[in-house]
DNA sequence: TACCAGGAGAGCG
DNA sequence: CGCTCTCATGGT
């Protein structure tokens, strides 16, 4: 006899589901309903939130919620994280701008991934390429009636076995060579991201780093969003532009200084930081998403 | 139209 | 080293 549910419904205190899955962190989420459609792992699930709880709605029974909980970080105190945020007006203006903003915990492969594809792309873009991927080489998943059809993210092994024009077809461009390379590193056992997580982390970004496609922005960004590793200080245009303007105004700075100011400046969450930095530079400069 | 987008890697001096 | 150029594609 299996115990379970296709309903779950979670208690949670500050926690702006919408701000979380459209930040630029995760690329999958789809509106619906009032709520966001989505996959994480082998699992299509829809979630709705209101000002006290989250509601997840799956297609098939589910016995333990922990790989729901693990992703949305549902057990974090985001009030103890800000507390380590530096008392100062650029940070109090961020937090104030990306309230009950989260990071989640995602899947190593899918988030490197993604990444590799997000180079010199807007995140509309990111959004219309990884679904396209998902689309042609993603295993079909079961979804609940009258919702659209979904798929996992495709495995290391099948994107190995595709071509390099087949990529690019997926409208990647000169993406294509860096994460075919990669999706064959990972299938190869070359490396294996599932021993990334005991590492230091700089340990662990110089085996990102190996990969093809992977420079220290796009580690940082897996460092962050997969593994959870706050040290990581992913630095895209839009946080330099916005540390530049709000910490070095008229200095001409480089990206290495910008790093070690982070490392020193942001304090235990200092990933954390960056992506309130990033949200609220976005928000407040970008007319559109 | 010109410029930009959650960059990386190769080639240069 | 650090700088510049290229890579593909689409949005503004």
């Amino acid at each position: 006899m299996i115990a379970g549910t296709t309903t779950g419904v979670f208690p949670v205190r500050d926690y702006d589901l919408t701000t979380t899955l459209t930040c630029g962190q995760a690329f999958r989420w789809e509106r619906c309903e009032g709520g966001w459609t989505g996959v994480i792992g082998r699992r299509w699930v829809w979630l709705h939130a209101d000002q006290f709880s989250i509601t997840a709605e799956t297609a098939e029974p589910v016995a333990d919620w922990g790989w729901l909980a693990d992703y949305l970080q549902l057990e974090l105190d985001l009030s103890a994280v800000l507390r380590t945020f530096p008392d100062e007006a650029p940070m109090r203006a961020a937090v104030a701008a990306c309230r009950g903003l989260r990071l989640l915990r995602q899947d190593p492969w899918e988030c490197v991934a993604s990444f590799i594809l997000s180079s010199t792309k807007q995140i509309c873009q990111i959004r219309q390429i990884v679904s396209l991927l998902c689309e042609r080489y993603g295993d079909p998943l079961p979804v609940l009636p009258t919702h659209a059809p979904a798929h996992a993210f495709p495995s290391p092994a099948r994107l190995a076995r595709a071509t390099e024009a087949e990529l690019r077809a997926c409208k990647m461009g000169f993406r294509a060579p860096y994460l075919l390379g990669t999706a064959r590193t990972i299938a190869s056992g070359h490396l294996d991201l599932t021993r990334l997580q005991p590492l230091s982390v700089e340990a662990a970004r110089s085996e990102l780093m190996k990969l093809p496609g992977v420079g220290r922005k796009i580690a940082d960004c897996v460092l962050l969003f997969a593994y959870g590793f706050q040290p990581a200080f992913p630095l895209d245009v839009w946080v330099m532009k916005a540390l530049r303007e709000l910490y070095f105004p008229r200095r001409r700075v480089s990206v290495q200084r910008l790093h070690r100011f982070a490392g020193a400046h942001f304090g235990p969450n200092a990933g954390y930081a960056q992506q309130y930095l990033f949200h609220y530079a976005r928000v407040h400069k970008e007319p559109g998403s």
